[in-house]
RNA sequence: GCGGGUGUAGCUCAGUUGGUUAGAGCGCGGGUUUGUGGUACCUGAGGUCGCCGGUUCGAAGCCGGUCACUCGCCCCA
């Protein structure tokens, strides 16, 4: 077993598994072409600058998270750990900052290196909407409400909890974090290690510490609201409007930051405590200075990713792998005449497997086994009568039927 | 990257203070049933006890290392 290792961090995906991961993504897609969000799909890798640039030289997902390869021509490549950046740099290269708004959704893995947990993983995947061009704050709302509408048919609403916040506009937040470093300054004989290192690289993530005694400090430390100026207030306040206009319900965090540099305004999350220590299971916010990052123009933007393995983990669901019918003939040398059988049931849309080999006990068993509604039998009788047997696998009933008689049969009941 | 827990059959787990051929249930194969499944009974296969090293007359159990999983931290979806 040893040479049959998988990669740390990565997961096979058997059928029940992907199943549910396929519901998380078709309900995604499907509640996003909705709202006029169309699919795309971007490459897995990037030159490296298209995350590094944006995501921030202090991010832990650029400094020590990454994968970092060159290929043969020598160029930094490295696979994707978010979408965002390279919907953008797709969005730019196809020349459509002349034509916005554009909405898009995405879906596909992502590679972190990070140490695997539930809910975390090197190779995951990720369903998200960017909606480009648009600096309106009812933009934050159409997205957020996308975002809960997603969950919602995911019947996941009651176990998640809404958190916004705002970041402000560059000056705001300018101002702010001068402001908390100022507050902070006195207590640095009190912080915990990592807070501050963070004092002098990015103060902010110090407000969602979970150390306890760092906790307790950012309780009284200056709100980022009372340094928002009227522009970034407003902004903030109209999307709180809003959200009530569509009843959805949040809850304003004022330790709620992003750790990527790209953000500003509007950051949001939803939250369960389902999931351990991995409790965010969607989140996003306002990237507006993110295309100019890249070398583009300036081009607003706000969007949202989500966890598909965490929210393939929280779905009710069962995996239905039953098939219609069974075909069975009662010798191996008359299996040759299961096969036409067979496709006419595929024509009419019928699921069926042809069960080759063992006794005839032993096929019924397999009948059995996959779960199948009904089976077909033929030998030298049902040659003789030019007809098939057709067996109700519930009921234990037999009859002799031609092939189209029995399709009626099927198509009635399943 | 840091700290805690775990690792025995395909799966879920027993295995006494270290003692001889390592167990159960489920699942899987064969049979009771040479033209019929689900239930029942009979029966069989499957383990280098995660891996490497050490202690010991003797290790699944102790010690060290390593790998993986898991929980928490960091970080994030």
């Amino acid at each position: 077993m040893e040479k049959l290792r998988k990669v740390r961090g990565v997961h096979d995906l058997l059928p029940n598994e992907l199943h549910n991961h396929n519901i998380v993504v078709n309900t995604g897609l499907k509640i996003s072409d909705k709202y006029n969000y169309s699919q795309i799909e971007i490459p897995i890798f990037e030159f490296a600058e298209v995350f590094t640039k944006p995501l921030g030289k202090s991010s832990d997902i650029v400094t020590k998270e990454n994968y970092i390869f060159k290929d043969r021509s020598e160029d930094e490549l490295m696979l994707r750990p978010e979408g965002t950046s390279g919907v953008v740099r797709a969005f730019l290269n196809a020349g459509l900052v002349q034509d916005v708004p554009q909405r898009f959704s995405y879906c596909g893995p992502m590679f972190r290196y990070e140490r695997p947990q539930k809910g975390r993983l090197r190779q995951f995947k990720q369903f998200g909407v960017e909606c480009l061009g648009l600096s309106n704050s009812m933009a934050d709302v159409e997205v957020i409400s996308l975002g809960y509408d997603f969950l919602s048919q995911l019947s996941l609403l009651d176990k998640i909890d809404l958190k916004i916040n705002t970041l402000g506009d560059l000056e705001s937040r300018k101002n702010y974090k001068q402001a908390l470093v100022n507050y902070l300054n006195d207590y640095q004989s009190k912080l915990s290690k990592d807070s501050l290192n963070r004092l002098s690289v990015n103060p902010l993530r110090i407000l969602d510490s979970k150390n306890e005694g760092d906790k307790k400090i950012v309780e009284n430390a200056p709100n980022i609201i009372e340094y928002l100026n009227s522009h970034s207030k407003r902004h903030f306040d109209d999307i709180c409007i809003g959200l009530d206009h569509l009843n959805i319900k949040y809850t304003i965090d004022k330790n709620l930051v992003r750790g990527l540099d790209y953000y500003c305004h509007t950051a949001f999350e939803f939250t369960t405590n389902e999931l351990g220590s991995q409790g965010t299971v969607l989140a996003g916010g306002r990237y507006d200075g993110l295309s100019k990052m890249l070398g583009g123009p300036d081009v607003p933007g706000v969007g949202w990713a989500a966890g598909i393995e965490r929210l393939a983990l929280m779905i009710q669901s069962n995996f239905d792998d039953k098939i219609d019918v069974a075909l069975i003939a009662r010798s191996e040398n008359i299996n040759y005449l299961l096969m036409p059988i067979m496709k006419k049931l595929v024509q009419t849309e019928i699921k069926s497997e042809i069960i080759y080999t063992g006794s005839l006990s032993k096929k019924f068993k397999r009948a059995n086994k996959i779960r199948a509604s009904y089976a077909i039998i033929i030998g030298e009788e049902e040659i003789n009568k030019k007809l098939i047997r057709f067996k109700d696998m519930k009921l234990g009933s037999e009859e002799f039927l031609d092939l189209n008689q029995a399709i009626k049969k099927i198509k009635k009941i399943s």
